[in-house]
DNA sequence: GCGACAG
DNA sequence: ATCTTGTCGC
């Protein structure tokens, strides 16, 4: 009988010895896994910070005052230039005070699985401008347009068939690593984050018909939330209908130092439309100043 | 071997 | 991520 844990090391590689493609060799692969592995031994799961949840009754001078979020955007021009951007908002308002860009010129690939280490970067960076120079604007909390936990890299797993839902079901075993965007960011700026997704990122046997059902069965409320629950019985996220009416849900995790729980309250509280405002407010500016920018080049070749 | 695959 | 058209509603 072959033990189940053994299964941990069949990561599976795919040689690429195209070429062409030399930014995704499977060495670079294998030291993005490792960088995971190791960030993710500081990862918090549970609410760690000293700011409170403010509460309609009354406002306190802890509570949670200053949300952030961050966005990439690409110019359609030229795919490799990008324009990296952090917002900040005043959680009673919601209005932004603080806005910041950083454009870069990207070599890394997407890769799925792998955002971080084609985003983070970028988005550390402002962070930790905004932080060296004190300013007071600076996040307690960070939305991240992104998975947190709800990451599927490192399949530990096995197929069993699931007599209750009738279908067939990868099982995760404790060794799984979940470490997407939000994660990555959170760790590395000591920060607590959350994880905005806006398709769904498949984790054991969590696939759009699963949820679908699992949403269509509790039609009657303006504000749904799913929690999203795996073959395996660990809970990833929550799968949130944030707009009445709205067929796609955004997908929320814990990024670093929040609970679930914790996540999802804030969230739904700066849900002014489908996508939460600081990460809304993010992708708006972001695509607004990387418009005007490809508009001053035009205008520089026609001089 | 094939499909799927956050942004 | 980005490319796309119109359309509906305030």
């Amino acid at each position: 009988m072959e033990n189940p844990i053994e299964t941990e090391s069949e990561e599976q590689e795919q040689e690429q010895s195209n070429s062409q493609d030399s930014s995704t060799s499977s060495q670079d692969r294998h030291k993005w896994i490792t960088e995971q592995d190791n960030l993710r031994e500081k990862l918090i799961t549970a609410d760690s910070f000293t700011w409170k949840l403010p509460t309609i009754s009354q406002i306190g001078a802890e509570d949670l005052r200053f949300v952030g979020g961050v966005d990439i955007s690409f110019s359609k021009d030229d795919p490799s230039i990008a324009c990296g951007t952090l917002v900040v908002l005043d959680f009673r308002t919601l209005q932004v005070v603080f806005q910041d860009f950083s454009f870069v010129t990207l070599s890394v690939p997407y890769v799925a699985g792998f955002l971080a280490f084609r985003e983070a970067p970028v988005l550390l960076d402002i962070l930790e401008k905004m932080k060296r120079s004190d300013n007071p604007f600076y996040p307690q909390l960070l939305m991240v347009d992104g998975n947190g936990i709800l990451h599927p890299r490192g399949k530990c797993s096995t197929l069993y068939w699931n007599t209750l839902h009738k279908q067939s079901c990868t099982i995760f075993f404790s060794i799984t690593i979940c470490f997407g965007l939000a994660c990555h960011i959170g760790v590395m700026a000591n920060l607590p984050t959350v994880g905005i997704g806006k398709s769904l990122h498949h984790v054991d046997g969590l696939h759009h018909s699963r949820v679908r059902k699992l949403l269509e069965a509790k039609e009657n409320s303006s504000k749904d939330f799913i929690p999203l629950v795996g073959c395996s019985g660990q809970t990833w996220g929550v799968a949130m209908r944030s707009t009445q009416g709205s067929i796609k849900p955004i997908y929320i995790s814990t990024g670093h130092r929040i609970s679930l729980q914790t996540a999802t309250a804030i969230v739904q509280m700066t849900c002014k439309y489908r996508i939460p405002e600081p990460i809304r407010q993010a992708d708006i500016r972001s695509r607004d100043y990387i418009r005007k920018f490809e508009m001053n080049a035009r205008l520089k070749q026609i001089d």
